[in-house]
DNA sequence: CGATGCGTTGATAACTTTCAAATTTAGTGG
DNA sequence: CCACTAAATTTGAAAGTTATCAACGCATCG
């Protein structure tokens, strides 16, 4: 299965772009309103591709050129670090955007993290099209906004215990996936492991010890059952 | 001294600026092209504002209304934690512009270090001009982008070790301001500590170990002298 | 059924924090 | 300018947390 789309070309700036470019800072809209054009364009433009379960979506270093949006699976972008280990950027669930760089390479890898449907959209042509449609546009500072606030909210996280870290990434994936308050992971235990800055056993260590304080059940490893949400928050900090 | 400017408004987009906006994904420019037109602007439009040691810039929550350039000394950004401890977000020296928030609220509180003379511009000024000049409009995105960068850079120092972080720590300054081998800190050591998600012992012992493997100096404790930049590089992973 | 990958558990080591005290530095008033 | 107090930094010892190494269980798959 051949993948790999992008191809490493120069950086070209179309001038049209350059002049419309942003007053960055005013802007906070939080892709609430509007929500449906980028989707729509995406739909429309974009071009469905698929990745098998831990096949590669682009490389550190290459040409960003595209936008990935999942529509099923799940994916993850990370970095492998000098002393081999891995830091993983994200998790990208179906509805979620990733790619979004803001240099013209990417500076993580993408994996699907299980057999993967995206839609994939040229940067390129999303970008001349955010400059007729404010809404696109809009979108797209939204997108780059929340990566931010995530990044930022990563690094509060990054400070804390290995409890609230795992107590953290469980309230976050719950409120992004749960059914009810079941939680059905996608990636392993090394993946959440890498995610928080943690290693393997530590995770798995932190999730018996919150079964045992009755604050989750874990009936299956990759299912998680949250049963005392405020007792979370409060490791939350 | 009355050092507070911000008064809460209610929020208004120019419509000017909607449309304008992003493209954000393809400008990848980092600032070094065209670093004066910013400059100028501020230097021309922005009022001069004297902070004492200590004292508050902004607040976390109040209007992000402003943009700030230190003209001398040095402030910091930080955030308390529900906990009471303390995280800095970053540290500004003479040339460096903070207070860029992407929200209309600021996110984190800056307070003065030393005695500090900054420059403040309205942002609302700012992004009309944007508007009609490019090259502003490219450095305020180089900018947004370089605290971007940075927060990616700190994420992957958060996860090592103490000596990494210290380590990492020192070249940043090194980079930013020494004198030679020499880095004059502006900032404690408790600063340092809530900066690099350790404690105030902590790091004093890593400097201390730092000094003893001839990697560095500490003639006083704010003066660091770098001895060895490529041990502290291997450190740093 | 054995191999393989993933997850859990246990024991120990390494690292960091915490608490306490000593030491140095900076600031202030006489 | 000195003396004194307060603040900052360093150092030590003990406790706590997380990583590492090793073994085990448990599925899946050929």
């Amino acid at each position: 299965m051949s993948t790999q789309i992008a191809i490493r070309t120069g950086t070209i700036y179309p001038p049209v772009q350059v002049r419309s470019v942003p007053s960055i800072p005013n802007l906070a809209c939080d892709g609430a309103i509007d929500a449906e054009a980028l989707d729509q364009t995406m739909q429309l433009m974009g071009a469905t591709m698929v990745y098998s379960r831990n096949s590669e979506i682009f490389g550190e270093n290459e040409p960003a050129d595209y936008l990935y949006k999942v529509v099923s699976g799940c994916a993850r972008t990370y970095k492998i670090l000098s002393d081999r280990r891995r830091q993983i950027g994200g998790f990208y669930l179906p509805g979620d955007i990733f790619g979004l760089e803001f240099a013209d390479e990417h500076t993580l890898s993408a994996e699907a993290i299980a057999d993967t449907k995206v839609l994939v959209i040229k940067r390129r042509a999303l970008n001349a099209l955010a400059g007729r449609d404010a809404s696109v546009s809009r979108q797209l500072f939204a997108l780059s906004n929340r990566e931010l606030r995530q990044m930022q909210k990563r690094v509060l996280l990054l400070i804390k215990s290995a409890q609230e870290r795992v107590a953290s990434f469980l309230l976050e994936m719950a409120e992004r996936m749960s059914v009810g308050n079941a939680i059905e992971l996608p990636m392993s235990r090394q993946d959440i492991a890498d995610y928080l800055g943690l290693t393997i056993e530590t995770v798995s260590r932190t999730l018996t010890s919150l079964e045992c304080a009755a604050a989750i059940e874990v009936p299956t490893s990759r299912r998680i059952v949250l049963r005392n949400r405020s007792a979370l928050r409060r490791l939350n900090g």
